[in-house]
DNA sequence: CTTGACCCTCCAGTAACTGGAATCCTTATG
DNA sequence: CATAAGGATTCCAGTTACTGGAGGGTCAAG
C-alpha cells in the first residue's frame, strides 16, 4: 500500500503519517523506488493511533498504549491506569471550561451589544483580578 | 516599576511579560540602565490580558480586545460578537470532551484492570473505526 | 568591594503537526 | 517516445504561547 491508500483507510492525513514515522510510531518498509510500502499491520497501528488521538491521548500516550497493545502478556491494569489518569485530566479540563463558559455567558447576557460604547465585558476584563490559568486548550 | 513588580501585581510570569512586549501587546518605557519601566497603564493592560487569557481568549483575541478596550468610542456589539464566537468555540470543545469522557469512562468500567492480559480498552482502540478529531486540547 | 538579587538579550525547545519548495517516480495519452 | 498529470520523496520553515538556560550587566546592602 502506498501512503495515500493508508491515509484514506486510516483516516489520517498523509503528512501526519510521515510525521508518525519520523517520531518512530510506525516503521513501514520501503520499495525499490523509495516509496513507503505499508502492510496491514502498519495500517492497523495507524488506525489504532488515530482512534487513541481522537480520544485525546497524547502522542506519547499513544506510544505507550501501542507498546502495551503489542505486548500480548501485559496486565490490563497498566492500560487501565493510563486511561484513568487521562480521564481525570479530562474531568479537570471539563470543569475549567464550564467555569469559563458560565462567566462568558453571564457577560454576553449583560452586554447590550449595540452601537453604544458601554460594555460590561470590557468592564469585567478591566476590573477583575487575574486568576491563575491552567493549560486548558 | 520593574518587571518583577509588574509580574507580581499582574499575576503573570516575568518571561511572559517580556514575550508580550516582544509581540507588541505592551510597550513599556526604558530606563537609562536598559531596564523596562512600567507605569500603571502598562500594569492595567497586562492584568487585562491575563484575565482574558484566563477566560480562554487567544493572544490574538486579546490584541483585538485591547484595541477595542482602548477605543473609547467603539460599539459594544463588536466586543460582544467576539465573546459570542469564543463562547461557541467553548461549547464545541465541551461537547467533544464530554463525548470523550463518556467513551473512556465506559472503557475503564469494562476493564478488569488486573494481572490478566484481556483489556477492553485496547480491544476498543483496535476495533473502532477512526473518527475525525478536531482541535480539543 | 564583594555578594546576591535583579535585569538584560539571545538561542533553543516544547506538541503535533501543516504548508511549501524542489525533485523524483509512475502512468496514461497523443 | 515525449510529455504531462498525479503521486511520491526530502527538507525547511512556521504555527501557539510560552519556558528554560547561558552569559553578562546593574543595583543595594554590608
Amino acid at each position: 500500500m502506498n501512503i495515500s491508500d493508508v491515509a484514506r483507510r486510516a483516516g489520517l492525513p498523509v503528512k501526519t503519517i510521515r510525521y508518525y514515522e519520523e517520531i518512530g510510531l510506525v516503521r513501514p518498509a520501503r520499495g525499490a523506488n523509495g516509496y513507503r510500502a505499508f502492510d496491514e499491520r502498519d495500517l492497523h497501528k495507524l488506525a489504532f493511533i488515530g482512534r487513541a488521538r481522537a480520544l485525546g491521548f497524547s502522542v506519547e500516550d499513544c506510544r505507550a498504549l501501542l507498546r502495551l497493545y503489542e505486548d500480548t502478556g501485559r496486565a490490563s491494569a497498566e492500560v487501565r491506569q493510563l486511561t484513568r489518569d487521562h480521564l481525570a485530566e479530562i474531568d479537570r479540563k471539563l470543569a475549567e471550561l464550564q467555569q469559563m463558559r458560565a462567566t462568558l455567558a453571564r457577560l454576553v447576557d449583560a452586554c447590550a451589544g449595540d452601537a453604544r460604547p458601554d460594555c460590561p465585558i470590557l468592564d469585567d476584563l478591566r476590573d477583575h483580578a487575574f486568576q491563575a490559568r491552567s493549560d486548558v486548550e
